[in-house]
RNA sequence: GGCGAGUUGGCGGAGUGGUUACGCAGCGGAUUGCAAAUCCGUGUACACCGGUUCGAUUCCGGUACUCGCCUCCA
């Protein structure tokens, strides 16, 4: 069995993977806030640990490995979106759970073991929050619990800052009922529409850290073997979940191995709304851009190095794996390339992984890059395909006495008139391929069967 | 202000104490009526300043610059 070592973000350095329990290897990922489309951003952790997940399943067995990735379906983002809108809150999560399934399914991201609701989990949170307040850790104030920060000794560790710092780089003013100023809030009053729970501390809400301590506890036990989310989750959001845990369960070990990945940018700038590079990675995939392309230049990034999505990366991807979808055709999966595999265990390096495909591509190693994508989560690049799928038979009909008619002025030496073809069809989005056995077409993302119609 | 990441050839990007990464683009060639696609060939770079060393891009220290987190936004 191969050593998986991980960079471990409480330790800052990197570790081997010993899991508590080889027979089932257990990670948790914070997953999203379920208010909108998921943006690109949001597609990076999700795609980096469902390598990681792939490859523990590769190493330990799928049936070996337990992955939770939670849904965030109470929040006060979701309770301002249904203020807007005017529609409830359930129609609202339940639509933008279904859309982020669809979108992470595109880019080819495998469901985990369990992706638990946080409305459905309110009663092991309320229990939690007992536990804290009977052990001393908690403390209930005009209609909200806090967490008093001051009583846990270790808070702070994970991000390496200390308490003093945290206070003195604070920009947000302190709510009154706070005894210290980097309490949180672990239970709050609801009133009017917003969603709310009956409580020994009355009708309301959990906050939003208290969730993911609850779930992860309910569904993976006290101590498990890797915490994955994105590096802004470091702090606060995980400092006070492994306050909260280890609060709780003074015994346990939570979390063995912190893992989080760095920030994405777009064309080197933070993707923002104000500087209009802010996008979906649903409106990728409606730009024709194949959910592998966008896998494989987040994965041609190391996770823990910022990622930056540009124009150029993504046509170089559609090059790549353009070529590598032609050498996989049809091919079976064979043998895994050491190389992909010694990469992924050296602390998720993908970039190194696609060098070993690279490798096996020069090679004409087909059944070994067909194993390899597999291990990547890019399959056998069918979706490829897709486009030429779409295209209808009316207009398949087009295209072929299109390319007779170009054919045979080319035999009759009508080279003008062949070209002028061949123009009018790249101009509606289709591409020749002239080979010794005839010509073939394909379509690119710019088909146009309007264009192709007016042709005729 | 506090904390952290990074700086490799035109671009992306792996890796190493002393030997060609690789990919994309480009260039040359084959092929083609011309293109496209494909195939062959072609690339000595590692921010700066010190230190350790027989020797550093690779280790140590510092400098500069870039970026991120600390704040509703992943």
């Amino acid at each position: 069995m191969i050593d998986i070592h991980l960079h471990n973000t409480a330790t800052r350095r990197k570790e081997r993977l010993e899991p508590l329990d080889p027979g089932n290897v257990r990670m948790y990922v914070c997953g999203p806030t379920v208010y909108d489309r998921a943006h690109l951003g949001n597609a990076r952790p999700v795609l980096v640990f469902d390598v990681l997940y792939r490859l523990l399943a590769h190493v330990y067995g799928a049936e070996h490995v337990t992955y939770v990735r939670n849904i965030t379906d109470v929040d006060d983002k979701i309770n301002a979106r249904a203020a807007e809108t005017g529609r409830p809150i359930r129609q609202i999560t339940d639509e933008t759970v279904g859309w982020y399934h669809e979108d992470m399914d595109a880019l080819g991201a495998l469901r985990p073991t369990h992706e638990p609701r946080a409305t459905d989990w309110i009663g092991a949170m309320k229990d939690m929050i007992v536990t804290l307040i009977a052990r001393g850790h908690a403390y209930e104030a005009e209609g909200h619990v806090l967490f008093s920060v001051d009583s846990y000794r270790d808070y702070g560790a994970l991000s390496g800052r200390s308490v003093e710092d945290m206070i003195a780089g604070a920009r947000v003013e302190v709510a009154p009922y706070k005894r210290d100023p980097m309490d949180f809030v672990l239970w709050k009053p609801s009133e009017g529409d917003q969603p709310g729970w009956d409580s020994p501390w009355g009708y309301g809400r959990p906050g939003w850290h208290i969730e993911c301590s609850a779930m992860s506890r309910e569904l993976l036990g006290e101590s498990f073997d890797i915490h994955g989310g994105g590096i802004d989750l470091a702090f606060p959001h995980h400092e006070n979940e492994i306050a909260q845990s280890k609060c709780a369960h003074p015994e346990s070990g939570f979390a063995s191995i912190w893992m989080h990945n760095e920030m994405l940018q777009v064309e080197g700038k933070k993707m923002s709304k104000s500087l209009g590079n802010f996008f979906t990675v649903r409106d990728l995939l409606d730009q024709g851009v194949p959910g592998e392309v966008i896998r494989f230049v987040m994965l041609s990034t190391h996770y823990r190095k910022p990622m930056d999505w540009t124009e150029k990366k993504r046509e170089e991807a559609k090059t790549v794996l353009d070529r590598w979808a032609a050498l996989v055709k049809g091919v079976k999966p064979g043998a895994v390339p050491g190389g992909v595999l010694a990469a992924l265990a050296d602390d998720l390096n993908t970039a190194g992984a696609i060098a070993a495909l690279h490798e096996a591509a020069r090679t004409s190693d087909g059944p070994g890059l067909r194993a390899g994508l597999d291990m990547l989560g890019l399959g056998d690049l069918s979706g490829f395909e897709v486009l030429k799928e779409m295209v209808s038979l009316e207009d398949d009909r087009r295209i072929g006495a299109l390319l007779e008619e170009r054919q045979s002025a080319r035999e009759s030496r009508d080279f003008a008139r062949a070209d002028a073809i061949r123009d009018l069809l790249a101009d509606a989005g289709v591409t020749i391929k002239d080979g010794s056995a005839g010509a073939t077409w394909e379509t690119g993302p710019d088909f146009d069967p309007r264009k192709l119609e007016a042709l005729e």
